[in-house]
DNA sequence: TTAATTTAGTTGCATATGCAACAACACAAA
DNA sequence: TTTGTGTTGTTGCATATGCAACTAAATTAA
């Protein structure tokens, strides 16, 4: 076995980790299907309602009085606005928010989290928690919990700008 | 400061680790979202349908002549059957597979994947490919990309029975 | 054999999502 | 002012997904 010229074994790395990446893929992918359907069902059959939900309520919950317009919240849960729009049309039938005419810009409206929409946060916590525990927590040792952290901070700042 | 009884400690650990879980769950989640969109888009703005038609083209083709009953494409793809039922019947209109009676089971059909199907999935693989190098590839180290492979591992494999 | 149960797959219905087109307003330039 | 351009949000349409009900065939039990 001799030596291999620089470039050769270099691209020979570069192929070694394109193929761990790939593997690496797959069970992203896979697990992030089985783990947010855990979650799910955890919450649907406490009665709940899905994990947009939450999210949505969440980030409203933050601004108490202030409420948020609707491309904050679009920004923050990252949904498109189509979605958004009807997310929040869901919501508001089931009076957990209310739209609320925007005084400084006659287009948009100002969304805000009504007090039966904070009790729903507060009521699905405990079960989001206790799946949280059960998906992540549970299954990995405290290394394994920071360093899955610090590898997805690293993936999302990637692709922040983007 | 004074030493805590070791009860106590112990609580205090599990807190922080439930805390760490917390965090790292919601980044998974964003981030989740994030690089599939990213790769779906890839694929769509090279006028390629979507990550699903690829994960069935790819499990069909690993079985050359023989073909997979529809329900051991569910068990692989992880896909219920009222969707997977539906995913086939899209994929046949394109002549990317094919529905077989089966001999053995007069109840269901072997699904085969045509020279046609064979195609596309080969056609998607450059692009796809080289969406995965750059949404996990060259974000990361080939430590972390290792890291990450046994984490998802981890989470899997503690859900595989439920 | 017949009858009861389980399994494979499809279909109808309600809901969720993406895309494109649109309406209404804000903002900037002429 | 008017005109053009970008932004905010909604709606129609096509498609995708989950749930429950259903058909048909296999399997088991009597």
């Amino acid at each position: 076995m001799h030596l291999q010229p620089d470039a050769i074994k270099l691209a020979l790395m570069e192929k070694n980790r394109q193929k761990k990446a790939e593997t690496a893929w797959v069970l992203l992918l896979r697990s992030q299907q089985v783990l947010i359907d855990i979650v799910e069902t955890k919450l649907k059959s406490a009665g709940f309602p899905p994990l947009s939900w939450y999210d949505l309520l969440l980030e409203l919950d933050r601004e108490p009085g202030r409420g948020l317009r609707q491309y904050e919240i679009g920004e923050r849960v990252l949904l498109n606005k189509h979605n958004l729009s009807r997310l929040i049309d869901r919501l508001e039938k089931q009076a957990l928010v209310q739209r609320v005419a925007c005084n400084t810009d006659g287009r948009g409206n100002v969304i805000k989290i009504t007090e039966k929409g904070v009790h729903m946060r507060k009521a699905m916590w405990p079960i989001y928690e206790q799946a949280i525990q059960e998906v992540i927590a549970n299954p990995l040792t405290v290394k394994q919990i920071d360093s899955l952290t610090e590898i997805m901070g690293a993936l999302l700042n990637r692709h922040i700008d983007a």
